[in-house]
DNA sequence: TGTCACTTTCCGGTAATGCCGGAAAAAGAA
DNA sequence: TTCTTTTTCCGGCATTACCGGAAAGTGACA
């Protein structure tokens, strides 16, 4: 299914900081002829998905929304993580993030803005992040099955490399899936400290990962407060799911 | 691109009252071969369109969610339009719903729901309707070019038809351009008073319909009240999408 | 206004691949 | 278990997606 690839390839170049793209730049991006790419977007464009601005300049289209409202309202996880997020963030007013992922991609679910005077950009998780960068993506990596994790790893730690050690990942990724939690900075920004707790749904698969990023500063002064919140909030919203803790 | 309109069929398969399909459902629904439909559906859940939730039960999957924020964030339709409705909905309390159209379809880009005793389903207007059956779909059809509107109406005045009277649908419709407004029931229920008014871009381009939908009793209590702060929200949003009125 | 540089759109030939029916495998139902 | 239903896999064929090149369109600049 090389079209529908493709399809997914140029619907993921729109992002929050680039969502207007032209024919051209898409092709460059995709890495694929201008002809093709015009007769690609413009199908896309024909059922929705893509909207057109103008002459060459191309915008998610109102599809988009009309999917997501179906989602939402059909979503059992979101339906579950809404209620519990929006009361950790009443309580704390930090920056939420519900993540999934998707063959070696991350994805934002939900993202709820902090609300304190100095908070966490919403944007700093995403899917431009790799998933080894980061706790939301480690928590995800850690539920990969050992195959998998081969695979992926194969894919990413060659050549000079996105993973530095291998070994390294490989032991931490065995403690995070034991804990089933994950802490540290985002990326590089030894700024933030991003805490994310593995959410489970009903047959106790590993379904999405919660995490809450918030300022070095704060965390500091109760790194052990912060971490058993968001642990808290991931298992209330994995009983929603209809998980079972003691089995 | 036969595969990009079969991948739009299928994805319109999934609303709120259906969000989720197995294979032969799907299949049966776009008319389409069980084994090319698997083809289809396999990839869309590859790249996280869809999303399989157990041996052939699909659901729409997480890349909406991620689609649809960064739409969110970067939409001018969609920020010119939340606090306009909003506003609206604090003021009257009625169900709002924001539309779009695209290749004679009626796309739900934004709903919000009412918030009196008696109020109207969010549900009553979307996709699931033909464009002339409500007021928000005619002021679509209303903007269509000459040509464009003989093609659709071609296609569906045709056999015993969902167009009953083509010259009174057609004279009704350059009176509904004319006003930039229409109201009436939906669809064949005469319980439901729907206005709807036309949003103009910056360019004085038809680009998307505000419609609340009322009950009949409130709405025959004062007609042209609910009449004139339909318009006048349209306007306020095709204002802050840069129209100005009188040039 | 005319020229130039660039982008989008159109088009036809061809290699690739999506599509189908049929078989196998898996999951329930009884 | 056995039978039924649904999903998944597979190979051959026809369809079509893809590409390069040409044409049309757009905007910049003088």
């Amino acid at each position: 299914m090389k079209t529908i690839r493709k399809l997914g390839d140029v619907l993921r170049c729109f992002t929050a900081e680039e969502p207007e793209h032209s024919v051209t730049a898409l092709s460059r991006l995709t890495q694929n002829s201008v002809s093709g790419t015009h007769d690609l977007v413009d199908g896309m464009a024909a059922i929705g998905l893509l909207h057109k601005i103008q002459r060459g300049r191309y915008r998610l289209g109102p599809l988009v929304a009309t999917l997501y409202h179906t989602l939402e309202d059909s979503s059992v996880l979101l339906g579950a993580a809404r209620p519990v997020m929006a009361r950790l963030l009443a309580d704390h007013g930090e920056t939420l993030h519900l993540t999934m992922h998707d063959h070696g991609r991350l994805l934002l679910v939900e993202a709820m803005d902090g609300s304190r005077p100095l908070n966490v950009s919403p944007t700093v998780i995403g899917p431009h992040l790799m998933l080894h960068e980061a706790p939301p993506g480690r928590l995800h990596l850690a539920s990969f099955s050992p195959a998998r994790l081969q695979a992926w790893l194969d894919q990413h730690s060659r050549p000079g490399g996105a993973v530095i050690s291998r070994e390294r990942l490989v032991a931490d990724l065995q403690r995070i899936a034991r804990d089933g939690f994950d802490s540290g900075p985002v990326g590089e920004d030894a700024d933030l400290m991003c805490l994310a707790a593995r959410v489970l749904d009903h047959a106790g698969r590993a379904v999405a990962v919660l995490s809450m990023t918030v300022p070095e500063g704060r965390h500091a002064r109760q790194p052990r407060a912060f971490r058993s919140v968001t642990i808290e909030a991931a298992q209330q919203i994995s009983v929603r799911l209809g998980y079972r803790a003691a089995l």
